[in-house]
DNA sequence: CGCGGTTCATGCATTTTAGTATAGCGGCAA
DNA sequence: TTGCCGCTATACTAAAATGCATGAACCGCG
């Protein structure tokens, strides 16, 4: 029973912990050893009274108690990374960081020519781009910036409309003149497509709003949306993708136009402390400029 | 320029030094000594490269640049107390600390006895009462629950609707006798009234929806509504004040009842996350119970 | 004006903490 | 089996952080 708080670090080191799920993987991100490891955690245990993990010759094993804890150390660490972040562009004029997320295909195919146009204006901005399909929590500030397909809800948020994206069945040059180009929906089971593997969160608030598509199974299963267009360009068959992106490349063309569309409402989200952060205004600027851009294509 | 994340303890010596606007003072806050308090802010400086304070024989003037970083510090702050509490009911069983949040007049007059109530129950559970009508922010944590006249328009809340307080004005015994009953409104200009000092953002929430008082000046004035309360009570003058409250002193008389009437509702507000916390359900469960009871009288 | 109060800064001794090296344990493959 | 590689735990040493004592500057007061 120890009045005393504990040291923050040993929050720090207790989160590794839980990732890492071992003293020595932890040790080493965090550049200390694996004794000083174990011994934050045994501080730490002592301090709140119970056992946070079951130790093992394989590492360690979180308790139940240890993961509930777990959210909060996840608030810690992003709230110090945000404050450094923040810290980071106080040397007057705009610098610093700012981390921006976005959808996986958003952020390789479009955000770098437009954070590389940013860049070149001032140069002294560095990004942290997230891209991933996992939503990062803009109210924790795991992320400054957020390109969203979905609305947002929360409050506390500044969005900005950007516009709709649309989708549509796209399909390689070589692959149609060896397969042909259908013609109607129907065609498709005839076809190669190209589609998810799993029903993750994202994938079915797409197929959520798509219309009910004649498709038996798909000859190419991928979560990842990259991997899916990948597999477009490789020729492999027909699947869905962002019209705009398809359209830079002239052996990639557009089937089923007129049976099949789908439009993703893009949002720009920010969090409202942030607006009056001449960084990150910067770059919400920038990336509204720079999506609208795309839109219009 | 370093590039080593600094201890995640100068943050909390840091928000100490903001606080207190001195070394001396936070280190004797924190445990520490002065010297060493002295120390992680050079340290801090050093790390994000800029100056957070001035120093001065008087204390320290916090830097536009600290001022900036402060929310975030803030944040840490009330995560790790989270944290800590959410660690302290993880021995089994209920118990644990529960840091509940409401306005002065529903923290000192009417949660005590239902929190006596509970404590009988579950003796193990502590209770931090923050008695105060600045809103606390659940999303950070500040409080685990909130009693909030407010409704609640965050997501990620959940919120249960109590009902309404009802309001109305009030004066002693001894006083009504001096001075007479006010048969109306317009009495009123020919009577002592207690009303509020400055327009907090809680007070003007509740003259915005009362109806227009013929009201000059108040012969006494107070932002708190403790001592509106207790003015009532020492036969000072005429003030509004939670009817259920008045009733339970049989020298109060409500009057005016048929003129005025005002009523707040009342919302008990909680973390979605706390939701499966035992400890957390079985006081917002008790909470929601008394609330009710005292609704009823 | 000197005096007690406060503040922060600095040098030095001590305690605390981290790192190094090593031992022990368990799985895996030749 | 034996050898290897991962993990954790422990003893010992080195480094770093803390506390103590002190000095200097400033404020208000008699």
């Amino acid at each position: 029973m120890n009045r005393v708080e504990p040291s923050w670090d040993f929050y720090r080191t207790f989160l590794m912990v839980l990732r890492e799920r071992s003293l020595s993987a932890a040790a080493r991100q965090l550049g200390l050893t694996q004794p000083t490891v174990g011994r934050h955690i045994d501080a730490l245990e002592t301090s709140v009274g119970f056992p946070l993990f079951t130790r093992s010759p394989h590492g360690l094993m979180p308790t139940d108690a240890a993961l509930e804890l777990r959210p909060y150390a996840e608030t810690l660490a992003a709230t110090a990374a945000a404050l450094l972040r923040a810290a980071s562009g106080q040397h007057g004029a705009i610098g610093g960081t700012v981390r921006i997320s976005a959808s996986e295909v958003i952020g390789v195919e479009v955000l770098p020519p437009i954070l590389a146009e940013l860049h070149r204006e001032h140069p002294e901005l560095s990004v942290e781009l997230s891209a991933s399909d996992v939503v990062e929590d803009l109210l924790r500030q795991e992320a400054d910036i957020a390109v969203r397909m979905v609305a947002p809800v929360q409050e506390a948020l500044v969005a900005r409309h950007i516009g709709a994206v649309p989708l549509g069945f796209h399909a390689h040059r070589s692959y149609l003149e060896r397969r042909g180009i259908p013609r109607n929906l129907e065609d498709l089971s005839r076809h190669s497509v190209i589609g998810y593997d799993r029903e993750t969160p994202a994938i079915r608030s797409i197929i959520g709003r798509a219309p009910d598509l004649p498709i038996g199974r798909f000859a190419f299963k991928a979560d990842s949306n990259l991997a899916q267009l990948a597999a477009i360009r490789a020729g492999f068959g027909i699947g869905i993708c962002q019209n705009a992106i398809a359209a830079r490349d002239p052996d990639l063309m557009h089937v089923l136009t007129d049976a099949f569309e789908l439009k993703l409402e893009t949002w720009l989200v920010m969090h409202e402390n942030l607006r009056a952060t001449p960084r990150c205004r910067v770059v919400f600027d920038a990336l509204a400029r720079g999506l609208l851009d795309y839109l219009r294509q």
